[in-house]
DNA sequence: TTGAAAGCGCTAACAT
DNA sequence: ATGTTAGCGCTTTCAA
C-alpha cells in the first residue's frame, strides 16, 4: 500500500498548489503562464510544488477561460499520401515553434467527411482552420461547401492550399507556373523536343494552371506537343499514371505518331505509374523516354530508376501557412494568397539523358 | 451592411439559445445531450434554434465540466513513415466512430520531443494515450521515461505498439512469430534453401522476436543460415536495406560462400533498399535471389519488381487499438497483451518464383 | 419534465 | 506584488 494513498491523489489544480504554498491562486497562474512578476520566494515555492505534484495545467480549463484554445485545426486530403504528410510534418514543428497544437483530421476526399471534420474543428474551438488538399483543390466549388466555408471563414481565418473560390481563405500556394518552368527548361536542355503531358485533373487548379503554363510555352522551346500527347486527366495514383501510358502507347499506335522523348507527370505517384508502363511495353527510361514530375517525395528517391522531380521547401510552406494563421489571428493585414517559389529540380536518373540532336 | 448586425453577431451559447427558446439552459443542454427527456414542443423549438445560428457547442467547455475530454492523444513515431499512415488513419477512423477525437503528434524517435509531446496530451486531458513506434519499441526502456510513463499511466490508460517493458501499458501487436512463419512457409514452397536475414535493429523488440523465431525454426525447413546470412541491425530505411546487401555481396565475396537463394527484410522499405542492392550487383529479382518482406504498404505493391509482403489487417489493429483505450477508460478487465495474427502473405513478383531442387 | 445553481480549472480585471 | 472575484460555456445534481 501506498503511503498516504488518499491524500496524495486528491486531484491537484492551482487551487491545491496554491493552497500548499501558501499563496493565491492567482499568484500560481502567474508563475505559469509568467504574465506577471511574482516575488522570488514564492515563485520558488510554487514552482517546486510543481515539480513534487508534476502539476500540468489544463489546456482545456485555459481554453475555456481565456477563449483561446491555441488549437490550429488542420484538415488533410489523406495523411497516407506522403506529400501530405511531409506538408503537414512542416506543419507541426512550424506550429509547435509557436505554441500552437495541431489537431489534424482526414477527409477522404469526401465532402461530407470534410464537413464533419470542419464541425469537429469547431466544437474545439479551433482559432484557425489549415485545409491541405481535397475539395479545397478544386476549380470549381460546391455551393452548399462554399457557404459552409463562408460561414467559418467569417468566424476564424481559413487558410487552403488550393483554390476554393467563392470564399474568403487565405491561400498558400507553390508557385505552378514556375515548376512547371523548371520542367520545360530542364527537358529542353537535354534535347527532348517531343513531351507528352500526363496525369491530373483538369478541374483541380495546380492541374490546370501547369496544364496552361504549358500551353503558353511550349513554343519558346520549340517543343512538339499535339493533342495525342496531352491528357491532363486520370488522377494521381500510380494506377492511374500506368492507366494514362498504356493509354498513350495505344493511341501512338493506332496514329502512328512516334514516341514522346519525355513524359511530364503531374507528380511522383503518376511518374511511378508511367514508368511502369514503359518498362512494360519494352522501352528503357530515360533512353528511350524521359519522365520527370512534381513534389519530390521521398518515392521520387527510391524509385527505379529514381526520378527527376521537382522539389519544394516543406519546411517554409509548413511555416508560411502557420505565419499566415497567426497573422490572421492576430488580424494583420496580409495578402489573400501568398506563392512560394519551388526549390527546384532535382535531377536523377528517368531524366538524366542528353538526346542526340537530329 | 447586415440587418441587425450588432445583436446577430453576439457570440451564441446554451444561454443565447436558452433564452430565445423560453426554456433554461439545462434544458438546451438537455436536448443536445440526449441524456434526459425534454418536452416535444421545447425540443423543437430549441432544435430549430441550434439549426438557425448553425450552434456548435463548445467541446473545451464541455471537457472542463464533465471531466471527460474525448480526446484519445497519440504519438506516432512519424507519419511521413507509411506503416504509422495507414496505422494512424484505421485509428482515426475508429475512434470516430464512438465518437472519440484524435491529438495526433510526432515525436521523430527522439526522446524528448516524445516526453514533450506526451506532456501537452497530459496538458490537453487526454483520456488515454496510443503510441505508434518509437521509444515503445525499444527493448530496453530508459529509465526516467519509464518513469515518465509509468506516472502518466498510473492516471490514464496507455496503450503501445512495442514493447516498454517496466511500466504498466496495455499493449497491442501483430503476433511477429506468426508472420515470420508465414514468411518461412512461403520460401520453403519455392524451394529456397539458403535464406538471408536482413534489416532491423537489435534493440527492438518486434525485430527480436522474429530474428528469434527463425533461428528456432530454420532447422524444420532444412535452411541454410549461417552467421554470414544473418543481420537484424542496420535499421528500417531504404538505405539501411541498400547498405545491408552491399554488405552482404562483400562478405560473401571475401568467404566465398555462395549467395542466399531469398533474402528476408525487416520491412518493405527495407526490402526496397535490398532490391536495389541487388540490380546494382547485376543480379535478378527473383530469378537469381527472392525478397520478402513484411507490412505490405503501397511501396510493396508499386515497387519493381513488386515485393512479396506478409499484410495485417490495420483496420482490425487501429480498432483494436481503440477497443483496448475505451476497455480500459471504463476499468473493465481486460489482457494487458492483445496479440494479432497477420492476414497472411500477399505473394507478388519479388518472390514468386520456384527453385529447382538439385 | 424542468429550472436554479454549483462546479469544472483556469485567466484576467480590479482592488489593495 | 498579491489576493479576490467574476467569468469562460458547458453538465449535472437537487428541488420543485
Amino acid at each position: 500500500m501506498k503511503e498516504d494513498g488518499k491524500k496524495e491523489d486528491s486531484k491537484i489544480t492551482i487551487y491545491s498548489i496554491a493552497k500548499e504554498a501558501g499563496v493565491s491562486p492567482a499568484t500560481v497562474s502567474r508563475v505559469m503562464t509568467g504574465n506577471a512578476k511574482v516575488a522570488r520566494d514564492k515563485r520558488e515555492r510554487v514552482l517546486s510544488l510543481i515539480e513534487k505534484y508534476n502539476f500540468t495545467p489544463s489546456a482545456v480549463a485555459r481554453g475555456l477561460s481565456d477563449t483561446r484554445s491555441r488549437i490550429i485545426g488542420i484538415i488533410v486530403a489523406d495523411i497516407r499520401n506522403t506529400f501530405y504528410a511531409d506538408l503537414y510534418v512542416a506543419c507541426e514543428l512550424a506550429a509547435q515553434r509557436e505554441a500552437y497544437t495541431l489537431m489534424m483530421l482526414n477527409s477522404f476526399g469526401d465532402l461530407e467527411i470534410e464537413k464533419k471534420q470542419l464541425n469537429k474543428l469547431i466544437e474545439w474551438r479551433a482559432e484557425a482552420i489549415i485545409q491541405l488538399g481535397g475539395a479545397v483543390d478544386d476549380l470549381v466549388s460546391k455551393k452548399d461547401y462554399v457557404n459552409l466555408v463562408n460561414d467559418i471563414a467569417s468566424e476564424i481565418p481559413m487558410v487552403v492550399t488550393g483554390k476554393l473560390d467563392g470564399t474568403d481563405c487565405y491561400r498558400v500556394q507553390i508557385d505552378a507556373k514556375e515548376a512547371m518552368d523548371m520542367l520545360l527548361e530542364h527537358l529542353h536542355e537535354n534535347n527532348n523536343r517531343r513531351i507528352a503531358l500526363l496525369g491530373g485533373r483538369n478541374d483541380v487548379e495546380s492541374t490546370n494552371v501547369k496544364y496552361n503554363r504549358f500551353l503558353e510555352r511550349k513554343d519558346k522551346y520549340g517543343f512538339i506537343a499535339d493533342d495525342i500527347y496531352l491528357n491532363n486527366w486520370g488522377g494521381y495514383s500510380v494506377e492511374d499514371g500506368i492507366r494514362s501510358m498504356d493509354e498513350l502507347f495505344l493511341k501512338l499506335k493506332l496514329s502512328g505518331d512516334p514516341l514522346p522523348d519525355a513524359v511530364l507527370c503531374i507528380n511522383d505517384n503518376n511518374a511511378v505509374g508511367v514508368i511502369h508502363s514503359i518498362k512494360k511495353h519494352g522501352y528503357r527510361v530515360p533512353e528511350d523516354i524521359s519522365v520527370v514530375s512534381y513534389d519530390n517525395i521521398d518515392l521520387a528517391k527510391i524509385s527505379d530508376p529514381a526520378i527527376t522531380s521537382v522539389d519544394y521547401d516543406y519546411d517554409e510552406l509548413g511555416q508560411t501557412l502557420i505565419n499566415t494563421v497567426l497573422d490572421a489571428i492576430g488580424k494583420k493585414e496580409i495578402e489573400r494568397l501568398t506563392l512560394l517559389k519551388p526549390k527546384g529540380v532535382v535531377v536523377r536518373s528517368s531524366s538524366d539523358y542528353k538526346r542526340s540532336v537530329i
